[in-house]
DNA sequence: CTCAATGCAAAGTATTTGCACGCTC
DNA sequence: GAGCGTGCAAATACTTTGCATTGAG
């Protein structure tokens, strides 16, 4: 928790910016919440306990976060940006369920060492890298099960789209 | 192509909705496009043809060319949403060149089946997913090495943030 | 005392929607 | 002829920017 306080204090420093009281909090009620975060969600968090911190502060400082090192931008097909914590927490990939919106974490060294010689292979330079698996999770399969409705045999006509990948 | 207008023709009968000229074309233009097309960039090749079309008409074929089958959507994070080719074009993924914005296409059965096997350990039914790989291709890494200017030692104290992943 | 930070409002993007008119089926 | 399709303009959602004021170093 300190150290990463730490890190935030010495990168504005270095980088000649100024510690205020808004980004001291903004970063604690970060820091406080292990979850993936959009701008609008940490905004209202922080808001609750300082109402007189502005939206657009909340943007500029986890874009500070995310240079610092200490949050990584995530994006699961809802439009929103999300922050998850970046600092001691490796990179892992993420299933999406469709259905309720939760996220799975999971991280595999296979994967990343199948990626590593693909992209060898393309003398490409990975700084960075993204899996999503979009589908339902356990929980919701079981759920659609027992409200096994729609026994009807007619299809459908208009089809839903594919969930966004953006 | 012939196959694709096909089955665009009887998506369009099943779902109760009309054959219209501008629906024709979009997906003309479309398919003679073998590119990752952003509605922009679909709506100004079909305006060159037929300056009478809106963009609102594209973006609503789009969706019926995803509902087909035709395309699938895909982000690379400069904010657009992007439609590739989806018909007898199975599975792929991509690495993203954060220089010159060029995109490599791969696919691995490995990579394939070490997801499968992830996802059934979480009893998750997968519906798609989307692998990207960002970083540098070959031509831009060879590109920086030649102009390598930048040669001072001392550190830029304002850090580019990772790219969005969006 | 200087220059960065803040927060409001306004501007941007990318995409969607309301609506009157036009065109398929 | 009924109802979907079209294209414009307006609305939306998220994020960024301009600017005058406030505040940190």
């Amino acid at each position: 928790m300190t150290e990463e306080k730490e890190i935030f204090h010495q990168h504005i420093q270095r980088a000649g910016l100024k510690r205020t009281a808004q980004r001291d909090l903004i970063l604690d009620v970060f820091l406080r919440t292990e979850k993936h975060l959009s701008s609008e969600d940490l905004y209202r968090l922080v808001k609750a306990e300082e109402p007189n911190v502005g939206h657009t502060t909340v943007y500029r400082t986890l874009k500070l976060l995310v240079e610092a090192g200490l949050a990584r931008e995530v994006r699961f097909g809802d439009g929103r940006t999300r922050y998850e914590h970046n600092y001691k927490h490796p990179h892992h990939d993420h299933m999406i369920c469709t259905e309720c919106g939760r996220t799975i974490e999971f991280y595999s060294a296979e994967l990343e060492a199948i990626q590593d010689a693909i992209v060898a292979g393309h003398r490409f330079k990975p700084t960075q890298h993204s899996l999503r698996i979009f589908g339902v999770c356990a929980q919701c399969q079981r759920r659609k099960d027992v409200n096994s409705e729609e026994t009807s045999a007619e299809p459908r006509v208009r089809f839903a789209s594919a969930p966004n990948t953006q």
